[in-house]
DNA sequence: CGCCTCGGTTGCTTTAGGGAACGCACGATG
DNA sequence: CATCGTGCGTTCCCTAAAGCAACCGAGGCG
């Protein structure tokens, strides 16, 4: 059995558990663009059926989704982000930019952002509070509120809490 | 047999191909945080030495992480972040952020990253031209130069051409 | 020598994905 | 009216991958 990781203390768990496999980030990026009917995603995937309407349902119940009806007799439904869905666009354009930078064909991207601001956009990370692009090696971790061990965060939980005593100015490597 | 999503001329297909699944996710946090042995990512994720041993030769292979050793007789090494993996921390911040936003528990979140210009900072995902929040509201998808078709991309690719033919002011959606 | 640790590998069982066919409610077509 | 086509799933069978646990080999330690 696939490991449950719902019930595990992480946030970045609980996210991939939304997100699934890639299957689930690519039909999101299909909604996102504007593909929101199940035979549409299933021809431009590729996917099989099955898969489809459990990832479909999966993102329906987690509130990424929302099923909008455009028939009735027989019941006919689009699939549109709802504003926590909509967020993940942040981790998808951030998953497409380093795909983009690192497996890219010679070709070129298969596909372009342009933001409101007119230009051609790359998904850049940064802190909320400076602005500066988040590095691994601008941050350290620190334990947070919420932190208490349990699976998926064991012994990550002693070391950070050590670490957070220590100077911090020497970045987690 | 699982469909192979490397050949897919998609950026996000190819991330997520390399991140794998939300073991493989949790792995690059906790490496990224400083465990990088064997049997310390095993015990603080309580996944199974099979996967573990599966997922680091993959990220070994893919160049996302580098074996140092640390002793011989017998070989023993450390797994750390190459310049490709450490780029990844920006994707894992992205999940870490909507999870900490959408999907946390009442305690708050487990982990905090502090960044250098001391605050403590939560991921956001940018437009690199303007510094603007990069929103699914405020973007529309363009075909790119390497934009052919097949499986993962078939209707996509018309969708899209179509699409910057027209006004540009209609977000999809 | 016996025992512990680290870093895997192997075997067995369970589960989830792929492929393709089927179902079903409707509308259009001949 | 019979048949075809479309949209949206559901079901069946098969294989690939995950979980669990045991095993293994090189070395250190008492």
């Amino acid at each position: 059995m696939r490991t449950d990781l719902s019930g595990v203390h992480c946030s970045i768990a609980r996210s991939m558990q939304v997100l699934h496999d890639a299957w689930g980030a690519l039909i999101l990026r299909d909604v996102f663009v504007g593909l929101t009917r199940f035979d549409q995603l299933q021809q431009d995937l590729g996917l099989s059926r099955k898969v489809l309407a459990a990832r479909l349902d999966s993102f329906v119940v987690e509130g990424i989704l929302e099923k909008r009806a455009y028939a009735e007799h027989p019941p006919r439904y689009d699939y549109v982000p709802t504003a926590k869905g909509a967020e993940l666009f942040g981790v998808i354009a951030a998953l497409m930019a380093w795909g983009d930078r690192w497996k890219a064909d010679k070709a070129g991207p298969p596909a372009r952002i342009r933001h409101d601001c007119g230009a051609l956009a790359t998904a850049r990370v940064t802190c909320d509070q400076c602005g500066e692009p988040l590095l691994l090696e601008t941050v350290a971790t620190e334990a947070g509120p919420g932190g208490r061990l349990g699976p998926g965060t064991r012994m990550l939980g002693k070391l950070l809490s050590q670490r957070s005593k220590q100077a911090r100015k020497t970045t987690p490597m």
